[in-house]
DNA sequence: TGGATCGATACCCGGGCGGTATCGCCGCCC
DNA sequence: GGGCGGCGATACCGCCCGGGTATCGATCCA
């Protein structure tokens, strides 16, 4: 099988239509059309369903679009990664460190500074990346290394290092009557009607629907909070960071958040490495 | 970048050497140069340092090389478990699981009994693999579920779910000094000159050079010992299926082994599933 | 210095991939 | 209910590219 058969199919799985599928791929769509019954004719499987009104994935299609994605990560990975290591060998080294835009830059300034004290040390560019888009950035070379945040983000695939595990707390304007609490309960933060969870863009810049005001960044959500529209849940260290105004109260029952350092499992960068071994050491 | 020409360069990159990597496709050695050069041109990186005398991976080769095998894996595997979803859906579903042949069978029975019970349960088809072959199975897709055995086999880039942790033991004589012993140390079952270990085939299936005997399989190891030519560490779940004659002493030093069940990361089968949660309930 | 080895280059050919035109099928709507 | 429109499949065509043979050029060894 060739990537590009396997990013044909993924095309018309994701699309469910040839047509589309084809000008997505800038072609036109009866090459398109040939190029995937002999896919199938191939593979000895019937990949789509189609009726001259509809096409659907069966049950080996929806297999091969989940395989095909991730081969086609990999194949990305090794173009990307090989372009860097080359560019690292006749210019500026360095390692793209992937981690989320506004979490907190207390431990990941500790982590920079200890490698940087490493006797190989090499420039670390920092990817930051909106909710959950660092797995993809390692799984497709974008990145080199990250760093993840469970229960919210999967290491599901990467070898990983625990480094700090922290309770969370609720971030509230300083005057609201939750504020002066020891401690609070997730469903009373949920349930609050004056200060709805914000809302964050999809991955396509859309926002869902729901009464929260909408937040873009870290900095429009502390804004948000301190106007008294909204509240949040975030790991204590942000308690480092608080403006004035705002106060934040540990909500006993918010599961804990493990940060983690992943990087793909066959890496044997060193640069990788030196990463890890500094983070370990913190 | 087309799995064609990864496979070209993973061929060249093995061999060093354009003729016999063309050789080994099945072609000739002209088009199989200009294919390389190209890929170079377009991935603006030398990956091969020629000489007309010997051919070197550059840095940048190195990592497409491990790359490559990684994307070639995940292409091959999307190739084979799509087949294996066709037929499942037209046919007799079933699940591959990769173990170690002749390890303990007492934890597999229990494992398929237990799978058995459940109501949606497929057929489980054994791959029995030598020594660390589990890892490329499930790789490249010819498995979809496998046991594995820390600290001897690496968990890297898969799901996992620790199943037993065991002591392990030597296997030794009956007869044997050490056997009337209540527990020993490792250092003292390797260095044992009467009893030298026994010699595994590599993958090629060739012998490494040493004094212990040759064995191929589980059954002539224990021949081998029970004739008193070698001697064998293995978890301590073995003695259960020890034959007269046969001894078992602690090795109060070596590593616990753990069994784990590790499938892939992205895989959604529900027979997968069921098997984990079967051996989780164990 | 000549031969052997090995990768690169030059040139040619055929198949495969992508394009256009058109068909066949099936809902839908007037 | 028949015409129409949308959509995937088929037919056919042209061209590019991938692979083949012949040969060159460099390097090492005898």
């Amino acid at each position: 099988m060739e990537t590009r058969e396997l990013r044909y199919f993924v095309a018309v799985a994701e699309e469910l239509h040839f047509g589309r599928a084809a000008a997505r791929l800038g072609m036109a769509q009866p090459p398109l059309s040939r190029a995937i019954s002999l896919l199938e004719r191939r593979l000895g499987a019937t990949l789509l369903e189609r009726t001259s009104r509809a096409v659907t994935l069966t049950e080996a299609g929806a297999v091969l679009l989940r395989e095909a994605r991730a081969a086609l990560d990999a194949v990305e990975a090794a173009e990307r990664r090989t372009r860097r290591a080359a560019l690292a060998a006749t210019g500026r080294p360095g390692v793209v460190l992937a981690t989320k835009a506004g979490a907190s830059s207390e431990l990941l300034a500790k982590l920079l500074d200890a490698y940087a004290a490493e006797p190989d040390a090499v420039a670390v560019d920092l990817l930051l990346c909106g909710i959950g888009e660092q797995e993809g950035m390692l799984r497709d070379g974008r990145a080199d290394v990250a760093l993840l945040h469970l229960p919210f983000d999967t290491t599901s695939g990467f070898d990983t290092e625990a480094l700090r595990t922290e309770e969370q707390v609720v971030i509230l304007p300083a005057g609201h009557p939750l504020a002066s609490r020891t401690e609070v309960r997730t469903a009373e933060v949920t349930e609050l009607p004056d200060l709805p969870l914000p809302r964050w863009p999809e991955r396509d810049g859309t926002y869902p629907e729901g009464p929260g005001p909408q937040a873009r960044d870290h900095a429009q959500l502390l804004q948000l909070i301190a106007l008294g529209r909204t509240c949040w849940i975030a790991p204590e260290s942000s308690r480092n960071q608080l403006p004035d105004g705002l106060a934040a109260v540990p909500v006993v029952d918010a599961p804990a958040v493990t940060t983690v350092i992943a990087w793909p499992p066959h890496s044997r960068s060193r640069a990788v490495a030196g990463l890890v071994r500094a983070a370990t050491r913190l």
